[in-house]
Order: structure tokens, then C-alpha cells, then sequence
DNA sequence: ACATGTCAAGAGCACTGCTCTCGATTTAGT
DNA sequence: ACTAAATCGAGAGCAGTGCTCTTGACATGT
């Protein structure tokens, strides 16, 4: 039962990866409507039907990339949060990072923050994964709690009812940080991602193209507006 | 040269918006990625080759769906903006028609706000409309300071090189503005489409779905971010 | 050495977008 | 009113797609 004992095993893992990588290959050369089985298997030099070995069908295919693009990301925004110690610093490191990533690898960016693939049902497996950027956030808020600086801001409103009961996911996430910063982080991590929907998506040509100076500016912005206050040297 | 004088161009007309209605029909039965000119045919009873006397390609005919989405909608802001006296309320408005529709309008709000279609080139002609929104929304933040209950920020930063410049299309809907403020409307605005995107695209399940209280306080926060203040009987 | 499970290959089905040709019909110019 | 041009729907056909099923070769564990 070891795994990866046999040559059998060995192959069919350096084969899976293969897989993927074409398959990343063609999604970044095509987009994710384009990615083709057929094409995989050409480049692969072998016939289609044989993927189908190793993926039941195009769309766990799919699932395989968006995992791994998941983690791709959630890797990039931990590796970013661990080097600052200033919270403020974390969170503009983070929301940098996401964007970098973003920039780097847009069709995966697509595929995970897009519109939804049409037919597909995304399974149970992803939304692990689909949290790690929210919980590296959230860990930095919780930080920021702990070591003083974070200043709740005194003019938003407390949430009450069914906003504050959807909060608990986040509250366990970020013990002691108040519900209203809870709001406004959500609000924060919205904003991120929208504004590089935008930016990857064509909505910001003509206008805030490039955007690299507004996102500096936005990000900074949403730092205030969460209550992450300036460190002082 | 009169249009529509004829019966043959009567009956063009026709036919190319039955074209359309069957295929934003199948647009929100199927999605864009499986909107298929074939399906579109044998439902309107006829040969699928007859349709490219109407659309050149399929990409034409999602262009057509995509400028008609992008006139849905901003004929909704428009008109949700129009029947508010109160800057503040007509912003709330505007916010709350765009979630409307786009809930109502899943496909076509991924077609225009979602990834973009592999291998479509959005042609220039989309791009008027898809400016609607935005000019809507300056309209009214013009309105507010034409009257007085717009009230620049205080904290909010002054913008300054490549971002003061990429403003200077804004200020020509939006005169007076302040450049703090309007850098703060872009920000809502890409705040908007995100949240919204973050609820049609799934991102929020399982945390702020549904989304209605978190939308209206976000929108509330936001109309307080960009200056609009509250109106006192 | 043998039965078992796994593998790639190939043929085939029902689709897709798109092109081209073919007559039929309608329009526009004289 | 007659004719030439433009337009139309239909049909065949090409190359591509995801996916299924069968076949024969190979490696695996006993």
C-alpha cells in the first residue's frame, strides 16, 4: 500500500503532474473554455482517452487546477504576511502579493475568481483551500489586536441581526477583534478582489490603466478603514 | 436607403432579435461557454448556417448580448438614480439596482463583469456602454456637491502624479469633485462590482450569503467613505 | 507461473463553429 | 415591366470537441 512504491505508482504520480502542468500551459495560452483534453493529450504525445485515466473527466480536471491555484495564491499571501511584523505593513504586503499573483498568472486568476465555469459544480474539496487568503488576513487582524494597533473606528456602525450572526466563521478566525472591523475587513477583502477583477478583466482600460499607483493608493486607504493604524518607528 | 422600409429589412430586424432573445434565453439556461449558435438555430426552426447572414460569428452575437446587458443595466441605474432627489438615496439606489439586476441577470452579469471570454476581443463598441454605470454614479456624487452635501473627507489623501492625471476623465463628467473624492468613488465602485461578484460567483457562500444585510451596510459605509452625507428632515 | 488489475490505443457517437455551394426569392435600377 | 444584383434558407462537409467502449499488451502481487 506504500505510496509511490511501485514503478506503477511512481509513473502514474510523474504522469498526473504532467498532466497539469500541459494543462496550466494551455490555460494560460488559451483560457480555461479553450482547455481541451484533446490538445493536452496531443502535447503529451498520447491518445485522449488515456487522460481519462487519470482524470474521470475534463471538469475534475479542472477542480485539480483550481485547487492548485488556490494554493498557489494562499501560499503567496502566507509567505507575505510571515515576513512583516507590523500588521499594517502584513496587510499591505498581502493585498500586494495577491495582486502580483494575479497579474502573473491571469487565467487562473479567471479560473478561481471569475465567472464560474459553465456546468460546473465546484465540489467540497475547494473551499478549503478557496479560504487561505481570508484566514492570512483575518490572522493579521487578530495580530493587530494583540499588539495594540488596531483602533476599531469610532464612526462605524455596530452590526446587528443576521450580518452580526454571519460573523461567527470570522470571529472564531480572529478572536477579540470587534464585529464592526469583522464588517469592514469583509468589506477590505471584497474590495481586493474586486479591484482586480477590474484591472485582469478589462474594466479599468481608459481609465485607471495601469493600475499600480491606484492599488497602492486603495490598499492604503482600506488599511485606515479597517483601523490598522501607522506604526510609529 | 429608408430603414426598415421593405419587408425583407422588416423581417431581418425581426429575426436578428429573435436570434437574440433564443440566445439569451439559452445564455441563462447554459452560460456563455455553452451558448451555441446550433442550439440557437434548431430553436428558432431553422439551419444553423442561416444564422451567420445575422451574426458573422459567434463571437458577434455574445458582443450583441453583451452591449444589450450592458444597456439593461445601465437603463436600471439610470432609472433607480433618476427617481431620487437625495445624492446619498440615489447612490443607495443605484448600488441596490445594480445588485438587482445582476441577481436577476446571473449569465449576463458574468458576460460583462466576469472573466472574459477565452479568445473574445471585446470590440470598441462595447465600451460606451459599459460606462453607464460610472457616469450614473458621477452624476450624482456632481449633484451632491452642486448641493451642498458632499463633504470632501478630511483624512482622505490628496492624489497626486500618474493617479491625479488618470483622474482627469472623471472630472470631466463629475466637475467640482474634489480628486480625494473621486479617487474614493473608484474605489467604491470597483467595491460594488465586487461584492456583487463575490455573491453571483459563489465566493461568499457559506460566510455573508445571503448577502442583502451585508450589501446594504457595505453601501451605507461607502456612501459615508466617498462623503455623501445624510440629509436632515 | 499465473490470475489480476492497469494501461494506452483505437474506433465511434453526438456535438460544436464555420465555410461553401446551391437554388429560390426579393429588391433595386433601368 | 424586365432584368441584374443582392439576399435568403437549406444542405453538405471540414476539423475540432468531450466522452464511452472494447481490445490487446503489460506490470503487479501471490
Amino acid at each position: 500500500m506504500n505510496a509511490g512504491r511501485t514503478a506503477r505508482d511512481r509513473a502514474r504520480a510523474e504522469l498526473t503532474r504532467e498532466i497539469k502542468d500541459a494543462a496550466r500551459r494551455q490555460l494560460a495560452a488559451e483560457g480555461a473554455e479553450r482547455l481541451s483534453l484533446r490538445a493536452v493529450s496531443r502535447e503529451l504525445g498520447m491518445v485522449s482517452s488515456a487522460l481519462y485515466r487519470y482524470f474521470p473527466s475534463r471538469d475534475d480536471l479542472l477542480t485539480a487546477l483550481i485547487i492548485d491555484a488556490y494554493d498557489a495564491l494562499g501560499a503567496k499571501a502566507e509567505a507575505a504576511a510571515k515576513d512583516q511584523d507590523d500588521p499594517r505593513t502584513a496587510w499591505l504586503a498581502v493585498c500586494r502579493a495577491v495582486r502580483v499573483w494575479a497579474v502573473a498568472h491571469p487565467h487562473e486568476y479567471a479560473l478561481i475568481y471569475g465567472s464560474p465555469v459553465a456546468g460546473y459544480k465546484a465540489p467540497e474539496s475547494t473551499i478549503q483551500p478557496a479560504g487561505r487568503v481570508a484566514v492570512v488576513l483575518l490572522g493579521i487582524l487578530s495580530r493587530a489586536q494583540d499588539t495594540g494597533v488596531l483602533v476599531a473606528p469610532a464612526e462605524a456602525p455596530e452590526p446587528l441581526g443576521l450580518l452580526a450572526e454571519q460573523l461567527t466563521v470570522f470571529k472564531e478566525m480572529a478572536p477579540g477583534v470587534p464585529p464592526k472591523v469583522l464588517v469592514r475587513t469583509v468589506i477590505a477583502w471584497t474590495q481586493l478582489f474586486g479591484m482586480i477583477s477590474f484591472e485582469l478583466f478589462g474594466q479599468l482600460v481608459g481609465t485607471m490603466d495601469p493600475a499600480d499607483e491606484f492599488f497602492l493608493q486603495a490598499t492604503d486607504q482600506l488599511a485606515d478603514f479597517i483601523g490598522l493604524t501607522q506604526e510609529f518607528g
